[in-house]
Formats: C-alpha cells, sequence, structure tokens
DNA sequence: GCCTACATGTAAATAGTTACATGATTGA
DNA sequence: TCAATCATGTAACTATTTACATGTAGGC
C-alpha cells in the first residue's frame, strides 16, 4: 500500500525521501502522518527489490547553499511496469478504507475502465455499511446512549455523502468527463463533479439506494 | 486504546466475546471489523491484569438449547477504578482520529468538563488539519491533476462539516443539553444537536473559522 | 548561541490482521 | 446432512509508530 503510494508519486516525477514523506502526508493517507521509520525502510526494500534507484547528486552539482546531500529517487523499467499492473487491479483491495484514497489519488494514472470498476466497488462496499448501520439502528436504538445514537447518526450521514459523491464522479466518469475544475471568478475552484453531487444531495426525497450501481462481485 | 473500549463496554453490561465483538464492531472503530485474534488476547490480557473476570455459567443455569459454554466477562472493582481514571483524562491521544469515536461513544460515562475539553481538543485539532490542506491546496493548486484536487477538495469538505458537527455538540455542552433525540412524527430521529449543525451549514458566509473555539494546549 | 527546518536512517515496541484449529447448535 | 452462525482460542505475520542517533544550514 504504501509502497504503491510511493512508485506513483515518483511515477510524476523523482523525489528525495524527505519530500516524498510531506507529499505522502498530504495527498494520500488522508491527512494523516507517516513517519520517517516507514518511508526509509521501504524505500530500502523498494530499492532491493530493483523497483527503484536512488541517487545522490554530484558534489560539483551542489550549489552554494545546498542542503546536505539528498538521495533523489525515480522509478527504474520494471518498477514502471510493477507500477501499471498494480494500477490496473481493481480487486476487494482496492476499494477499502486503507487503500481507496491512495488508489484515487493516483486515478491521474489509471485507465478509464479500472476507475470505473473502483468507483463502483467503493459504493458497492458503502452501501453495505450503510444497510448494517441502518439495520443496527433500528433493532437497537433504544439500548443505545443519546451520545453514541448520535455518533452513529453522524458517521451515517458522513457515509452517505460519500456514496453521493462517488454516484457524481461515477456519473462523471460514464460521461466521459473527468473531474475537471473550473475557476470561478472569486478564485474557489469547484470540480464539475461535485456540481451533481451537490444537486443530487439537495433533492428531497433522493434517499441512498443501496442496490442502484451494483457492483461487480470479484 | 481497545482496551478502554472494552471495558467501556464491560461498564454497561457484563458481555461474552463473541458478542462483545459484534458490539465493539458497530459502536466503536468506526464500522471496522475487529478480529478475533485481537479481541481474546486482550481479554487474557485484561483478565491476567485483574481489571476484569471471566465466568462461565454453572452448567445448571443452562438452559435447554443452549450454545457452547460462553464466558461471560465483567469488571472487578480496579476495573472500574480504572475505567474511571481513565475516562477522566483528555489529552491530545483522545481526540486523535484512531481515539476519538471511542471516547465519544463513552461520553455518557464521562463528566460534562472532560467532554468538553475533548470536544475542543478535537474541534481545534481539525482546525489545524484544514488549515495545512487549505494552504497546501493554494500553493501547490496547479501542480495537482484534476482527480488529486478533487480528493482534497472533497476530504475537506468533509472535515469543514466535522468542525461544524462539533460546533453543535460544544454549544450543546455549554448549555448543558446531552444530544437528546426528539421523535418526529414520520418517525426520523433528529438529535437537538443536530439542529443547531444544520441550521450553521445551511447559513451563507458562515465558514469554518480556525481560532473560534480556542481549545486549550496540553 | 540556539532554535527550527532540512535530511537520513535504525531498533524496539505496538497494534493489529490472517490463517488456522476446534467444536456446538440451528434451520433448510 | 449440510451450511450458517455461534463461540473460543493460538501462531505467525504485517504494517506501522516511537524513540533514538546523526548531521547540515539558515535565521534571530
Amino acid at each position: 500500500m504504501l509502497e504503491t503510494a510511493i512508485l506513483g508519486l515518483l511515477h510524476e516525477t523523482p523525489l528525495h525521501g524527505y519530500e516524498l514523506r510531506k507529499r505522502l502526508n498530504l495527498v494520500l493517507g488522508s491527512f494523516r502522518a507517516l513517519s520517517y521509520g516507514s518511508l526509509y525502510p521501504a524505500l530500502r526494500v523498494l530499492t532491493e527489490r530493483g523497483l527503484i534507484v536512488g541517487t545522490t547528486p554530484a558534489v560539483d552539482d551542489r550549489v552554494v547553499g545546498t542542503r546536505r546531500a539528498r538521495i533523489v529517487y525515480e522509478l527504474t523499467a520494471e518498477g514502471k511496469e510493477h507500477l501499471q499492473r498494480t494500477l490496473a487491479s481493481a480487486g476487494p483491495a482496492t476499494w477499502e478504507d486503507e487503500s481507496f484514497d491512495m488508489r484515487f489519488a493516483l486515478f491521474a494514472q489509471t485507465d478509464a475502465e479500472t476507475r470505473l470498476r473502483i468507483l463502483e466497488g467503493r459504493r458497492t462496499r458503502l452501501a453495505e455499511r450503510l444497510e448494517l448501520v441502518r439495520a443496527s439502528l433500528t433493532r437497537t436504538r433504544e439500548r443505545m446512549d443519546a451520545y453514541t445514537l448520535e455518533l452513529q447518526r453522524h458517521g451515517l450521514e458522513q457515509v452517505e455523502r460519500e456514496v453521493r459523491w462517488l454516484d457524481g464522479l461515477i456519473d462523471a466518469e460514464r460521461a466521459g468527463t473527468s473531474p475537471t475544475t473550473t475557476t470561478d471568478a472569486d478564485g474557489v475552484r469547484r470540480p464539475a463533479a461535485d456540481h451533481r453531487a451537490g444537486i443530487r444531495a439537495d433533492a428531497e426525497g433522493d434517499d441512498v439506494a443501496v442496490a442502484h450501481h451494483p457492483g461487480k462481485k470479484e
């Protein structure tokens, strides 16, 4: 998972560990901090497997006022191949919480068919979750205290919102439009996919249907 | 973390492992599955530490058609004491992603002051996150592809929503009203705290202010 | 002179999962 | 009789964090 993330970032541009970590924390991992204790060993393993190579810039290339010698990593031919194979896969593991965000962040390097399969798989997964929570909420409502109930309700709401977000993205994918951003006069960027999601979210009685987008079984 | 969750659930009512797992998966852990491989060892450790005791119901007590002998766990005096000490704490660890939901689910057993401190700490934590992402979004906007951008935007939106949710809860706590649910005619339960959050969310230009609720530094 | 940010790494500890092993009871 | 659910547990593995160790460079 972390390895794919590293390969995906390095595919865009070669980077050194420190910078890689910062980008990883922002783009992937949903904001949470990744420690050097996991990053550097991962870089070593990937190097040993021949998927990346690290090069220290020659001393002559270092400008005055340069920092400590950095090891810039980039993909090897095998690395690129391996990444492409990984990005073409779309099994259950791809649409779980832990990996979905990362796979989505690499959608620009993923083919359209795989993108759609992952989005639909994710949607089905979340819909299953909704059913479970809703069922338990009606069954055990009276046994739960107000706080637990409120936590459940809020969780349910967040998942429903994500399902509608996915619906917008799936529609956009089917229509062949990537979530291109259109910049407003005030500088606020509003992705095209969000407009749909917003409209859907506002519509009264537009309940999140569990079986709307079936999603393939693996 | 898991240990506190177990103690918290057992404080409400004695349970056996299998049932404990189901409740843990629903109430805490935000829907994700906890395996027996972590639950049973945890129960053993807690027993060894004298915080819980497991009792197998006597054979005479088993009704006809009973299942396999279950080991029902309950808190010892030390266990109750330990839980109370844990629930009275409100350090940074309590408002991180991994533990906040669990601590919130146990709010009914937590004193009002600690509840407020945790909610405010959580709010400050999320506000920090918003600042970071917003800053990076304005700095590196042009370098990111449409999908990464859309992921960031959606993440930002979800966090903003959670901040408003917290605002509603904090207001309710200050007013002394627990998030009591009021049942509508259509059977839809709408917590009191949600009304506020909903109103706030709808208000135009009501931006999520970073420093609105200061939150104490530990 | 000291603090912060940059930069790379290791060892130990933590927290959990997966896969396995066992067995009882219920309902189709 | 066979699958599903209930019920408890272990061993091996995986992923990740925390704490440590080292050193550079810029700004106050």
